[in-house]
RNA sequence: GCGCCCGUGGCGCAAUUGGAUAGCGCAUCUGAUUCCGAAUCAGAAGGUUGUGGGUUCGAUUCCCGUCGGGCGCGCCA
């Protein structure tokens, strides 16, 4: 064990067995970096939190633990009680500079922690419908689930990464007619674009591949084969762009579900929820539809499932898809939907109760709408296209790294203004390249000519300025601060971890000299440190899907 | 009308999930490069956390009311 937070936390839980015979819960016993250094490098409040439990004053509790600790804790320099029962510590600095050997050990896996468990997770997002490009209303959907699923798999989560497609309902049959509409164009026939079809130029362009490679031969097809051939093509030719945006903007996507699957066999996996409904007595007919009771689970009004014609709600399918997760075998379920849905979670949440499934077993991010602004005023079409702002002219215009890093650092609960200008800006207006030029200075000083190999010590007893045991406290936090990003899918907090780190290091860059002739020892060991924090840094970035650049 | 989300210096965001004197960037002002890249740093100024109550050792965080902004209230998807 070679982590302070976890040595300062058994020390803590041998303590209070010894001296109070208890076992502490889970949550009390925690170590914090306090806000103000001068309080310590580490502190813990844990006195306070068990003042109720031990029906005794905190301050008396936090001088018993304090005495046993300065025995159980070598690594303490010293141990004293604050304000209203605060235990603060100060360290050792050979204490605080052995993250250095951990994080040299773990290196690209430094900062990987096992606080998921192994569990299995499955996270469904972006799923937008296969009908026409990604746009930036998609952009922040795709980075924050892009970064959530890497925070849980660094976490040891077994994360599954799904994108449901839409490719069952009217929009589909609309797409196929606005393909064969763009296809008789091409050969200079007439076919009626349906007025709710789909217009953008992608639709143009798909339609004149098509006939490209497939000539004039369908312009006398069979009317349904011929539609069920555009609509399919349609969808792939979509679905295929999709994915490519995705990969350049660096989302992975492990399993692409589509609706019609559940149609499948005679709407077999359907017609099994609705089996399973009706047996519950979860459903009714009313006007000849058939009525989910979603009121009885906290729903304001009861939904439809089948309607009066026959044709089956939005809802039905994504019911049938989110068992079909929990059949495979993933008890937690994490779906990442617009702002504009959040009356569907109710429902949704309502219908996975009502079959049975834990409380928790669904859980909805819903991401705020987003305005693209440029020079104070919001900027909804593109100006070459004249059609919504996509994915890839935003990875082209302002860079994939600055569009993630946008996206990510601000909270997805809050509305967001995404300022063209400034992600475009390559300056220090722009927060992306604080972070990202402190990796740079790192490479530059282990790379200059002249800079001694750096050698592997035992201890690092010379780093003593104030910058660096700030800077080692904080490489020491990473893992913590990955396992509760990734608990919280809080990505934006991993902005902040940048930013922070950054920061010290810019600071300490100007007030002490790494590479120092006159003191190979001390270099050596900052060269250590240096390193240390490149792989921190490098990993942080990495899990927000933001390089991490060498030269700049 | 009902429901959900948001409200933190001029602007954009944090705050270790209920902890100590509420932080950071931009903008403003004053300084720092013969020295590892100035896309940098040091310092100054700027706040009754929309507002009124409540819960307790302690509230930006939790509860109730209220004001302001956004979204949603289909047999659409």
């Amino acid at each position: 064990m070679n982590d302070i937070n976890a040595r300062i936390i058994s020390a803590l839980k041998e303590v209070l067995k010894e001296k109070y015979d208890l076992d502490a819960p889970a949550g009390i016993l925690t170590v914090e970096i306090p806000k103000d250094p001068k309080m310590g490098d580490y502190s813990s409040t844990c006195a306070m939190r068990l003042a109720k439990t031990l029906h005794q004053n905190p301050k008396m509790i936090a001088e018993t633990i304090a005495e046993g600790l300065r025995e159980k804790l070598p690594d303490a320099e010293t141990i004293e009680i604050a304000g209203p029962g605060f235990i603060n510590f100060r360290m050792k600095k050979s204490a605080l500079a052995s993250v250095i050997n951990t994080i040299l050990d773990a290196g690209a896996k430094y900062g990987h922690n096992n606080s998921g468990e192994g569990k299995k997770i499955l996270v469904e997002w972006v799923s937008a419908n296969p009908t026409g490009e990604l746009h930036c209303g998609h952009a922040r959907n795709a980075a924050w689930g892009d970064s959530i699923c890497r925070l849980l798999e660094a976490s040891g989560w077994d994360v599954l990464r799904e994108y449901y497609v839409n490719d069952a309902g009217n929009q589909i049959v609309m797409l196929g007619e606005s393909l064969i509409a763009r296809y008789f164009e091409y050969f200079g026939k007439e076919y009626p674009l349906p007025p709710d079809g789909y217009h953008a130029q992608d639709v143009k362009d798909i339609a004149v591949s098509i006939a490209e490679a497939e000539g004039d031969r369908w312009l006398d097809a069979d009317p349904k084969e011929r539609l069920a051939y555009f609509m399919a093509e349609g969808k792939n030719r979509e679905l295929k762009k999709i994915d490519a945006d995705l990969k350049l903007y660096g989302v992975r996507i492990d399993s692409w579900i589509h609706e019609t699957l559940f149609y499948e066999n005679d709407k077999a996996r359907i017609k099994a929820v609705l089996k399973r409904m009706d047996d519950l007595g979860l459903t009714y007919e009313k006007d000849g539809a058939l009525w989910f009771k979603s009121t009885e689970y906290g729903d304001d009004k009861d939904r439809v499932l089948k309607k009066s014609d026959g044709t089956l709600s939005y809802m039905t399918p994504d019911i049938a898809n989110h068992v079909y997760k929990v059949e495979r075998g993933y008890p937690l379920l994490v779906d990442l939907w617009g702002a504009d849905h959040h009356s569907y979670v109710i429902r949704m949440k309502a219908a996975l109760k009502a079959l049975g499934y834990p409380a928790d077993t669904l859980q909805v991010d819903l991401i705020q709408m987003v305005r693209m602004v440029e020079d104070g005023v919001e900027v909804k079409m593109s100006k070459r296209t004249g059609n919504a702002i996509t994915i890839r002219e935003l990875c082209e215009d302002v860079g994939v790294d600055a569009a993630r890093w946008f996206f990510v650092s601000k909270d997805v609960a809050t509305h967001m203004d995404f300022d063209m200008k400034l992600a475009r800006t390559r300056s220090n207006d722009n927060p992306v390249y604080y972070a990202q030029y402190a990796y740079t200075r790192m490479f530059n000083i282990l790379h200059k000519e002249g800079t001694p190999e750096f050698r592997r010590e035992d201890s690092y007893d010379l780093l003593t300025d104030p910058h660096e045991t700030e800077m080692l406290k904080l490489i020491a936090e990473f893992p913590k601060t990955v396992a509760e990003s990734a608990k919280n899918r809080t990505p934006n907090r991993m902005c902040n971890f940048c930013q922070q780190l950054a920061r010290e290091f810019h600071s300490y860059y100007n007030s002490c000299r790494v590479s120092d002739p006159q003191n190979p020892e001390l270099t050596n060991q900052r060269l250590g440190l240096i390193s240390a924090v490149m792989i921190t840094m490098k990993n942080a970035l990495d899990l927000i899907g933001v390089s991490a650049p060498e030269k700049m």
